[in-house]
DNA sequence: AAATTATTTAATCAAACGATTAAATAATTT
DNA sequence: AAATTATTTAATCGTTTGATTAAATAATTT
């Protein structure tokens, strides 16, 4: 039997090796991993990883699966939430978004290029299926804005594009952005905070195009 | 002596390994690449793929400098024209990036993946320390229109990761976005090709809010 | 057509890798 | 403290992988 015997949950030796390979994983992808990499990183012997874990899939979906809900955390509660404007939504969503990248940069690229490889994990693996047309709030007040601007209505998927790739994008070219530029990881955080502001406007000044 | 003596250039066994080591690198990445994929794809032997290309990694450079060539190709030509203007400048990029990124979907996770796990690349395989400052014609057309429209004048490295992004995320985002909708190619491309006329539309909108 | 060169393949090597084993040490329970 | 269970490690196994070799076949030259 498994019990919380130690102080702080996060000193045992499962969840270092989890942090370890998590750091791991997320930095080089699953191929380029190598169960050796991990166990260097964690500071513990090769098959104590396979013994608290069985294997390295296990591992990766352990870390994949906790990426994933870190991805999604919290979004529900602003995008579903009656008491905000759309406007307050997507700055709320923004923040939220740059807030968590700034602390997890290779979080996106890690992702989409594992996604890419396997879509069909998403299902498997992760249980992605939920929240599926539940008919969220933030759809209501899209509709209603369109009712009332009765410009010609854009797909709904470009603007998610928008504020998803204005947010987000930066942080997937960050190394040949800051190689070109010859910027600092503070630099770029500066301008992703300036970023946190920008964004809102911009989107703000798409959807009022006369 | 090595003679074209074949009628067809892509003919020949070397430009075929070349073509579908192309296709594996680019859908799978370095690590996750094995040799005998290239092989199998190319319906060539496994040794035939190191006679021609002696190591694996010979091989996947001269595949990352086409893709890079690629990516680069025409570029200088449109962001240096004294004969166009700025707004002129953006339409024909995005609409030139859209065209390539529609012909090569999985170009742009490719590159930045690999990117990310050896920036140093860039310098050493290849020689991407031209173009570098040369004064371009579409930044002096930058610095004209600050200088007139007298609004307070953001990062011009904001303005580029948003014509970039807004461009280039959504085929990074591809395998996610058509998941999560449903979307199918076909659908997708059309949305894309969509974003040829908008883009340049909202990043006019976002350089003249009031 | 004989000789020479280029192209193609099956078989194999050595190193890297994921995973297991068996044994040692530490912690907990009796 | 003895017995039992949990934790940790060195050594090793079986595959996979990048790369090479030697030999066969095809093409070209003399």
């Amino acid at each position: 039997m498994k019990e919380i015997t130690q102080i702080e949950k996060n000193d045992s030796t499962e969840e270092k090796i989890k942090q370890a390979a998590r750091e791991v994983f997320t930095q080089k992808g699953y191929a380029a991993t190598r169960t050796r990499d991990i166990a260097e990183a964690s500071g513990y012997n090769l098959a104590l990883i396979n013994y608290y874990f069985r294997s390295k899939e296990k591992l990766f979906d352990i870390v994949m699966l906790e990426h994933l809900q870190t991805f999604v955390h919290g979004i529900l509660g602003i995008v579903d939430d009656p008491a905000t404007t759309l406007q307050t939504k997507i700055k709320i969503l923004v923040t939220h978004y740059i807030d968590m990248l700034i602390k997890n940069p290779d979080l996106p690229l890690f992702i989409l290029s594992e996604i890419k490889q396997d879509p069909s994990m998403l299902i498997s693996k992760v249980g992605v299926g939920k929240m599926q047309h539940k008919e969220l709030y933030i759809v209501k007040q899209w509709n209603e804005m369109v009712a009332i601007t009765k410009k010609p209505s854009i797909n709904p998927a470009h603007m998610i594009m928008n504020v998803v790739g204005l947010t987000i994008f930066p942080f997937i070219g960050s190394p040949l952005i800051r190689n070109r530029t010859g910027m600092s990881v503070a630099q770029f955080n500066v301008l992703m905070e300036e970023r946190k502001t920008l964004i809102p406007i911009w989107i703000n000044a798409i959807i009022n195009i006369e």
